[in-house]
RNA sequence: GGUCCGGUGGCCGAGUGGUCAGGCACAGGUCUGCAAAACCUGCUACGGCGGUUCAAUUCCGCCCCGGACCUCCA
């Protein structure tokens, strides 16, 4: 596949060709959570894709360093803590360990590094002093505090003023500060809050100098592609970009800014006050499937858009699982033809080279699916392939090759299509009812025949006659 | 108030200055003991008003509607 991506870049917001850094070393930053409590639907999203963009990378260079960091320095931590009087660590690690096993079931692959804040203070502190040193930083009142007036470009990412920025801001500024616009870099701990001796007295840091810092030690000064939840942009990414390159003096601190669009629940805003906060945890305990089919409901939304969560549309994307997994339970080794089943993989994977166009690929992908359906079950390819303007040949396998290597790089599909389609459990009593009802038809008795499978249905099992006999699956 | 992003057929959702998205749902059909699955066919939309153009859903302007952000929410 020709490394030709294009990505739309917040800080132009243009789209724009990626050249990496260095094509043998594609370097990308994604924030990750704060661990205080179990992920919800809305931290899924940008996991999701970037995990696709990650996967992506992987096909087109030698080699990615995905980093996604965890901070488990917060104030929401530290008032979950004096809420309940489990220990700042218990929760931290408790919530990192259920954040890893509900991304895993959305079958995200972990980050290659994924470094923590409370692990990274030292590089903090250095990062401040590179401030100081240089007139971007100053101490007042035990505060160490960015000064946003130093830094000319300041507001550029998220497209606003510092003047405008304060003309609405429904916030109050520190008397210590010398402009309003200034935020914390360094911040004094009361009692009981955790504290790290610094130059400027026992404290902690404040919010956004914990990605540059871990950036910095993970990927360098300057790297390839910074991503996160556009909620993100303003104030915590402006801020993080104008504290790494006030600090080295670089014209950027990465070369492509990447937002992800909010979700919505059922039209409305997703809120703990509306009551229709969805917990990742929640969704996934409906079945296996659900993890999957979050990530197929996800993906048939471009990553930039909002997105609006429905549970119908959930069900809608596990019936798509269910079909793409059905042609994938009755496809044949493929036939020897690498280079044609790269050649259909790279079509359908086209579209995320056009800033990751999950949808069209999604539908790419069904029509891979036609062409294996039309070589394996019957029919005619024509249609599709007109649609299309390919004359690719029909012969089984080759297709549900070809949609396999693609479906991987969209992180679907990877299941055994059995064990989807069936659940996985003991269901041999399915099997015996099966042969009982071939019985009943082998003797024309199609009124028992009926019978039993209708007494399966009602246990959520549907019967598929075809020609080499019947096969079934879950509802 | 400021900044920004959107409004596509019953629903979801790509894309384009002029020939087709696609899916779901629905309706026919092939196949089947009947079904299911699979395949085929139908369903022809681009918020409103102007403008540019031979031609606009696509470009420009205005308006209406929805959403996001405006100091610690992915």
């Amino acid at each position: 596949m020709t490394p030709d991506l294009h990505l739309h870049n917040s800080l132009t917001r243009t789209k724009e060709r990626f050249v990496p850094i260095d094509p043998a070393h594609v370097r990308m930053y994604v924030c990750g959570p704060t661990v205080y409590d179990l992920a919800h639907i809305g931290n899924a999203r940008p996991v999701i894709v970037f995990d696709v963009l990650a996967r992506l990378l992987r096909r087109l260079y030698p080699r990615l360093t995905y980093v996604r960091n965890i901070t488990d320095v917060d104030d929401k931590i530290n008032a979950r803590a004096a809420e309940s009087g489990e220990p700042i660590a218990a929760i931290t690690a408790r919530t990192t360990a259920d954040f890893h096993r509900d991304m895993a079931a959305l079958n995200a692959l972990p980050p290659d590094a994924e470094p923590r804040a409370t692990q990274s203070i030292a590089p903090m502190i250095a990062l401040i002093e590179k401030l100081i040193a240089r007139g971007h930083a100053y101490v007042a009142e035990g505060h160490v505090l960015f000064s946003v007036p130093s830094f000319g470009e300041y507001g550029a990412l998220s497209g606003r003023s510092p003047e405008e920025m304060l003309a609405g801001a429904r916030i109050d500024v520190a008397p210590y500060k010398r402009d309003a616009g200034d935020f914390v870099l360094w911040k004094p701990s009361p009692p009981g809050v955790p504290a790290w001796d610094s130059p400027w007295g026992k404290g902690r840091p404040g919010w956004h100098i914990e990605c540059s810092a871990m950036s910095w030690q993970a990927l360098g000064e300057v790297f390839d592609i910074h991503g996160g939840g556009h909620d993100l942009m303003f104030p915590h990414h402006e801020n993080e970009l104008a504290q790494s390159r006030c600090a080295f003096g670089t014209p950027r601190m990465a070369s492509i800014w990447l937002h992800n669009g909010m979700l919505r629940v059922e039209g409305e805003k997703m809120s703990k006050s509306l009551g229709n906060f969805i917990v990742l945890r929640e969704l996934l305990s409906r079945g296996a499937w659900a993890g999957e089919a979050l990530r197929v409901a996800m993906l048939r939304t471009h990553y930039r858009a909002d997105l609006d969560f429905t549970w119908a549309g959930l069900e809608e994307a596990k019936a798509e699982l269910d079909d793409h997994y059905s042609m994938l339970s009755r496809a044949v080794p493929p036939p020897e033809q690498p280079a044609l089943q790269a050649e259909m993989a790279d079509w359908a994977l086209a579209p995320l080279l056009d800033d990751i166009n999950t949808p069209l690929a999604l539908t790419r992908l069904r029509d891979l699916r036609t062409l294996e359906n039309v070589a394996s079950v019957g029919g005619s390819a024509t249609a599709v392939l007109g649609r299309i303007g390919r004359g690719w040949p029909v012969v089984p396998g080759l297709a549900a090759a070809a949609f396999r290597e693609a479906a991987g790089v969209l992180g679907l599909c990877a299941a055994d299509p059995v064990a989807w389609l069936k659940g996985g459990e003991d269901t041999a009593w399915v099997d015996q009812a099966i042969a009982d009802r071939l019985a009943a038809r082998k003797a024309r008795n199609f009124a028992e025949a009926d019978r039993i499978r209708d007494e399966l249905k009602a246990k959520g099992i549907l019967l598929e006659d075809g020609p080499q006999g019947t096969t079934w699956r879950r509802a």
